[in-house]
RNA sequence: GGCGCUAUCGUCUAGGGGACUAGGACGGGGCCCUCUCAAGGCCCAAACACGGGUUCGAAUCCCGUUAGCGCUACCA
């Protein structure tokens, strides 16, 4: 068997939407397990809303990914000349005739059919012409399309992932694939491009199973067998709805924002309507790739559920190796307006805090405040702890700075900070917790973190030894005049 | 309306006639660990849309119903 060469081919009418990521992670996967090619190719045909913006976008979020192409971008716009050869070819053959119907006849006609109830078929009145009316037609310029004419006949496929489907050629009209300006329509132009470039494996959302019938007859007019489809199922909101922006982030980008990591995006993606069967869910890339087939997808449509997308995320970050995320949380810093010394080593701040973080932007904000933790707000369930210790709350806090103070910066280490606030405690007999929470809240405002014993030696000596003491007072100081 | 596609826990899914008391994961609830949380471990609740067939036997095959979605342009 010849290696398959497919294609991702989004038009740049907009940002990378995540059905659309998905299609392309499909594609990518499923040349790579398979040895074969894929291509990108850019459909650029609606000049309207196409623009050089949105096709770097695209190129960016797929980059993003971990998606990469063989071939291309090829941009569908410089092959204008190829589809219409292709098109005046079957007007040659006899398969597809000019159709001289203007927009608002066609509309009237449209608008007659509907009314009495019947779906609308073009009649084909333009097919009828002679020869020489339509020649004369032709001679004097008048405007008009080329229809294809599509025989009566059932057209049919076995869909990779549907298996067979058929329709009838009598439910299905004499569609246009030339404009009046001569520039080929969306079907035509595919099946023009997909010959011409050797596409084997079509693999698209099946929103356009209803276009396939339309590309099968037309390949078939071409003289060329038509490719395998593989009509992968539609991504839906939360309320079962075709994804759209009401859902809130659609976008590619807008999780690269939020703080996904690209690998946990694309893993949570190939999920989203393909398994490999059994139970395995995180996956490294050379796993997915092994296991992809198309038979793996679903028919169904699946819901995009972005708890578990962050879910998945959290294993990423957990798994990372901090030495990967500095560059992201660096960036997120930045945007955050924290400045960080160049020479300052994040590793061991984010070794710290990435186990509890579902996000970049969740790790680099528990960094900042560990840089500083004057950054810190106290949080409801700090504040409820405060309200709950009373005047324990600061009478520990002064009790730490002291056994804290005690320590040198040699002896600044989680297990002799741990044995020191434990001897605390003994000594005063006062739960660990008694001792340490008070000071977790006062570096970081929130009773979660890591160990507190590890939070001192991230945060640093002197800046621990300053919050503490300050927290401590402000707290004494607030107990005595109340 | 016509044509087409789809239908297993709330969600992502495993399942391809007996291995099903329907498995896993997210989310929810509980317990363990523990200075808190996260992670991890253990446990609980939670689904074969409905109706007919076929068969000794159906989540699995067939038909119908219902529901959802897609397409129905000189958009892609």
């Amino acid at each position: 068997m010849t290696p398959p060469r497919v294609r991702f081919a989004p038009s740049p009418t907009g940002y990378l939407h995540v059905g659309g990521a998905r299609t392309a992670l499909f594609n990518w996967l499923f040349a790579r397990h398979t040895g074969g090619t894929h291509i990108l190719r850019v459909e650029d045909t609606d000049r309207e809303r196409s623009t050089p913006e949105h096709t770097q976008v695209i190129l960016d979020g797929l980059t993003w990914l971990g998606i990469t192409w063989d071939e291309g971008p090829y941009f569908q716009g410089e092959y204008a000349a190829r589809h219409q050869a292709d098109a005046e070819r079957l007007v040659t053959a006899g398969k597809a005739y000019r159709c001289f119907c203007t927009r608002e006849e066609l509309d009237a006609q449209r608008a007659r059919a509907e009314g009495s109830g019947a779906g609308f078929r073009y009649d084909r009145r333009c097919h009828r012409l002679s020869a020489s009316d339509v020649a004369e037609r032709v001679r004097r310029g008048t405007p008009s399309t080329v229809r294809f004419l599509l025989e009566d006949e059932e057209i049919a496929w076995d869909d990779a992932v549907h298996g067979r489907i058929s329709f009838q050629g009598r439910d299905l009209d004499d569609f246009v694939i030339l404009r009046s300006d001569n520039s080929a329509i969306y079907n035509m132009a595919v099946v023009s491009d997909d010959i011409a470039m050797g596409i084997t494996h079509v693999i698209r959302g099946d929103d356009h199973i209803s276009n396939t019938p339309k590309q099968v007859a037309l390949y078939r007019a071409l003289g060329h067998e038509p490719p395998v489809f593989a009509h992968v199922p539609m991504i839906l909101g939360a309320d079962g709805k075709k994804l759209s922006k009401r859902h809130g982030a659609t976008a590619v980008g807008d999780y690269q924002e939020q703080g996904i990591y690209p690998a946990a995006m694309r893993n949570f993606l190939a999920l989203l309507g393909w398994s490999p069967g059994g139970d395995r869910e995180i996956m490294p890339e050379e796993e997915m790739i092994r296991l992809f087939t198309l038979d793996g997808i679903q028919k169904k449509a699946a819901v995009f559920d972005t708890t578990k997308l962050e879910w998945m995320n959290g294993q990423y970050l957990s798994a990372l190796p901090a030495d990967e995320m500095l560059e992201p949380v660096r960036r997120q810093l930045s945007r955050m307006g924290v400045a960080v010394d160049s020479a300052r080593d994040l590793r061991p701040l984010i070794d710290s805090v990435k186990a509890r973080s579902r996000t970049i932007l969740h790790v680099a904000e528990q960094v900042a405040v560990r840089l500083d933790p004057s950054r810190s707000k106290i949080d409801p369930k700090g504040e409820a702890l405060i309200r709950k210790m009373g005047g324990a709350f600061g009478r520990n806090l002064s009790l730490g700075a002291s056994a804290l103070e005690g320590l040198t910066s040699e002896e600044w280490n989680a297990d002799r900070l741990l044995e020191t606030l434990k001897s605390l405690a003994e000594s005063e007999g006062l739960k660990l917790g008694d001792v340490m929470q008070p000071i977790r809240v006062a570096l970081t405002g929130s009773t979660v973190s890591e160990p507190v014993n590890e939070l001192l030696v991230v945060v640093g000596r002197e800046r621990s030894i300053r919050r503490v003491k300050e927290t401590a007072d402000r707290s004494n100081g607030g107990v005595s005049a109340a």
